[in-house]
DNA sequence: TCTGGGGTCCTTAGTCGA
DNA sequence: TCTGTCGACTAAGGACCC
């Protein structure tokens, strides 16, 4: 998965760690460990008939895109995130499978065990990696940056029959870096004294928050490898990228990295998306959509027991072109009818008629449901819906999630990408 | 090629009150 | 009273990440 896969590896060969060289990790405290093409892999330990077999996994149907694929998919030209519609064309004889997220989840917390056996201080990134700070867990263990990155991913091995690759360098950007440039299974060390000689050849493309726009502007202004970027002037990269951006790439690009690796961050937004199979013109259906959402998006809220202030929706039309609309109410809620209520007023007031592709309702400005200051006036729109809620959820909790759903989603029309019927008996 | 779904962060612009 | 400006807040959109 991600972006470093793109990047050359040849010029780098001599920070991979080979068998039985341990290259001096002095002051290299931070390791980024990334599970090798996650989701394939899980789905082939799952079923090891798949092992020499070219597997994808994502979207199955004509809208959705590559989660993830095995290596030997990857020899075909297929990356994720491409569309399943081309991965297909590409490699024709692959095996293609809908993610079973529960399943990558399971994995993960059991990853994320070992990770924690070893020090407390873990910053989960996504299901498949994370960042560790080992700083402290060196004299405990008596051992190097390195060698607790080696045993990191013999015990992942070893409990979950899985590889990862590991980064170990100074700061979280180099550490990350350097984990996905010795991808499949290997480790890569950046020795506190050689940082820039590993950045400065790098492509900007390298440099973390730098996508194909910016990656375009930077080169279309002669900036094209990481030392341009470190020897530019502050100024011109702000005229290029923008204040945040100018200071932000420039420290990166002469190795400069203070962000501490942080075990908790609280969420900023919560919500829901659907692609359809086909583009819908008809309000009545973007209605019940937003209805389904609404239910989804203020389930995880009450799941994390949190509310939201914002109310945002989206809309993409078949021309891809993209719309987003918010607004904030008095006080936060997470109660399905009244996001719902505010969702339909987006759409209603403030959405041009087209034929739409995808619908989302999104909750933000986020608080604590225990300190987000509950208004308890007679006739406040929440009264009512609230219990209501946490009876269904209950109900849910306890006989499934189809167990109690909005008369209105009974019959349900839109199906959104990735939907299967279920197999004939 | 024809682009998912879940997020975060930044920029820009408008409004409002001090 | 009028005008300017500054900060806080809101809204929208874009880019990026996995």
């Amino acid at each position: 998965m991600g972006r470093s896969a793109d990047l050359p590896r040849g010029l780098l060969a001599e920070f991979r760690v080979g068998d039985g060289a341990w290259p001096d990790d002095t002051g290299c405290p931070i390791l980024h460990v990334d599970m090798d093409a996650f989701y394939a892999s899980v789905e082939i330990r799952e079923r090891p008939e798949l092992r020499d077999v070219p597997v994808i996994v994502g979207g199955v149907g004509n809208r959705g895109v590559v989660s993830s694929a095995n290596y030997l998919a990857r020899t075909y030209g297929v990356r994720s995130a491409m569309p399943t519609m081309r991965a297909r064309a590409l490699c024709p004889k692959a095996v293609f499978l809908p993610p079973t997220f529960g399943l990558y989840q399971e994995v993960s917390r059991g990853v994320l065990a070992v990770f924690r056996d070893v020090t407390p201080l873990v910053e989960p990134l996504s299901l498949d990696e994370a960042f560790l700070d080992v700083s402290g867990a060196l004299r405990r263990l008596g051992k190097s940056p390195a060698q607790i990155g080696a045993e990191i991913r013999a015990r992942v091995f070893e409990q979950q029959r899985i590889t990862c690759s590991v980064g170990v360098a100074p700061t979280k950007f180099v550490a990350k870096l350097a984990s996905g440039l010795c991808k499949p299974d290997g480790m890569m060390v950046v020795p506190k004294g050689r940082v820039l000689d590993f950045l400065h050849p790098l492509p900007v493309s390298a440099l973390w928050g730098v996508g194909k726009r910016t990656a375009e502007k930077l080169v279309g202004a002669g900036l094209e490898t990481v030392a341009d970027i470190a020897a530019a002037p502050v100024p011109r990269l702000r005229r290029l990228v923008g204040n945040a951006g100018a200071e932000h790439l420039s420290a990166l690009a002469r190795g400069f990295d203070g962000r501490a690796v942080v075990p908790e961050s609280a969420e900023k937004s919560v919500g829901a998306e659907e692609t359809f199979e086909v583009d819908h013109f008809d309000r009545g259906i973007l209605r019940v959509e937003l209805l389904r959402l609404s239910e989804k998006t203020a389930m995880a809220l009450r799941g994390k027991g949190l509310r939201g202030r914002t109310v945002s929706i989206k809309v993409r039309f078949a021309d891809f072109s993209t719309i987003t609309r918010s607004r904030t109410l008095t006080s936060a809620t997470d109660v399905t009818q009244e996001i719902y209520r505010i969702a339909c007023q987006l759409l209603d007031e403030q959405v041009p008629p087209g034929a739409v592709r995808l619908i989302g309702v999104r909750m933000e400005q986020l608080a604590d449901a225990d300190s987000s200051g509950e208004q308890l006036s007679f006739g406040a729109p929440d009264r009512g819906w609230r219990e209501a809620d946490t009876a269904a959820d209950a109900a849910r909790s306890k006989f499934g999630a189809a167990a109690i759903r909005p008369a209105s989603l009974l019959n349900t029309r839109p199906r959104p990408v990735g939907y299967h019927d279920p197999k004939p008996e």
